[in-house]
DNA sequence: TAATGCTAGTGTCCACGTTCACAAGTAAAG
DNA sequence: CTTTACTTGTGAACGTGGACACTAGCATTA
């Protein structure tokens, strides 16, 4: 394998990847075949291999991927492979859905530390963590945590962004429909639910 | 302008651009340039100016766009011009931060019909819908609902889509972690959160 | 050992999308 | 009218990623 540079669609990828082996491994096949998780996933075998290929051979010809060894090439590519621990800030409608949601652990992630500035919600204890009062959110240094979620209201959160980043914050997952602008150093990733939809009628054939 | 087909990836940023002008149309100018635009969303100005350029001359040189007309294109290219009515399945920790989210409306979205099949949920006034009986989701025809929006565990999201493309759903929004496999003729997004913030530790430093 | 069947890895070509530079158009000021 | 400042619209160059075909490797069977 040469040197290449790997594409961002192939990282976008790869927790897709992820996914198909962990939610098929109760078929507890020894190896996987670039067809078969194709077909799993409903995505191309050539792509698979082209995307693995960037990272050096993980199978066998012949055979297949080791489903154990790929998972954890994988996870350890993604950077998963040591667990993250996460700050949720703004437990509302959204944040509580996210804080209930058992599906971040299959990738190691940990919601460690939660933030609102509702006095009524502050110490409030949600499965096994409490609410913190988000005037404490600068002091969040220390404890660990990687990662910051954000499901305030659009107006706050930038102002939000901006402690993450102050205390230390390498990656944030925005669920507020608006730009956040941080340094370049730290990784915003934008979810709007809203914006998907509003492309679905463009599919759709004219009734 | 010539014909050409639209990009995909101009698809997906009409909603963007869209959102831009209806969060900022409190400025009330009356027009607004590409370079405004792309500075207050964070895109480059020419990109804007091409994904437009698909559709016509929308703009004015000197003076930029229109900012009434260009939503109103937008919206029209979007097939938002006409308002949708969505059905939702699932009224757990997500769909009830869905149903409860203002955020569709700005689209045009009308969560008309909730369905779950918990019957301690049935029956329940949420706003100004109730909670139905999702046995009774295959006698949705007729109510003029074309879009539906999945929130269902996941071994439970094939059969629910299954039941609405069978009533006539034309689109679907799905936020079970799962592939969905439906007739051609319906367009499907599937959102991942918990992919989405599994592609975060990548770019972070390590620390 | 030889033959057969399956599968990974990869070089190459092609399609698509982004970037850029510039011509052409508008408005306002001189 | 002329100049200046600004903005759109777009052809063309460029870069990236996807589709594919083919080689090489492994296993199983004869
Ligand atoms: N509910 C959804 O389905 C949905 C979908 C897409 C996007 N969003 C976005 O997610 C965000 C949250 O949505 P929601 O429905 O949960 O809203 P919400 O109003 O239910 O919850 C917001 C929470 O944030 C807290 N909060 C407000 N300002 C804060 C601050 N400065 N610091 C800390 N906490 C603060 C509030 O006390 C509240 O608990 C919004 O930006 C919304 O646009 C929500
Ligand atoms: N909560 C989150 O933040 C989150 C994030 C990403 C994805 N998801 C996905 O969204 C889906 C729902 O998540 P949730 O947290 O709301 O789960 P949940 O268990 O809280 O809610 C599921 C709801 O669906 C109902 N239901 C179950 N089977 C049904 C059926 N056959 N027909 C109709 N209703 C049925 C249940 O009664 C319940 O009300 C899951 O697939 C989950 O993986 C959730």
């Amino acid at each position: 394998m040469r040197y290449h540079k790997i594409p961002d669609e192939t990282v976008r990828r790869l927790p897709l990847y992820l996914r198909g082996l962990l939610f098929s491994s109760q078929d507890l096949q020894e190896n996987i075949s670039s067809r078969k998780l194709a077909e799993v996933l409903g995505v191309n075998p050539w792509q698979i291999r082209k995307d693995f290929s960037y990272f050096g051979g993980f199978g066998t010809p012949g055979v297949g991927y080791n489903v154990e060894k790929l998972t954890k090439q994988i996870k350890k590519i993604l950077k998963l492979d040591i667990g993250h621990r996460a700050t949720l800030v703004g437990v509302g409608n959204l944040g509580a859905a996210i804080l209930a949601y058992p599906g971040f652990k299959i990738y190691g992630f940990d919601i460690a530390a939660v933030f609102d500035n509702n006095s009524k919600k502050i110490g409030q204890k949600i499965g096994d963590v409490t609410i913190e009062d988000v005037a404490k959110l600068p002091m969040l240094k220390g404890r660990q945590i990687d990662l910051g979620i954000i499901a305030v209201p659009r107006g706050s959160a930038q102002e939000i962004a901006n402690i993450l980043v102050d205390v230390g914050i390498k990656g944030i997952l925005n669920f507020s429909p608006c730009r956040i602008d941080v340094s370049k150093k730290v990784k915003v990733i934008t979810i709007d639910i809203a914006m998907d939809l509003a492309r679905l009628p463009y599919y759709m054939p004219s009734s």
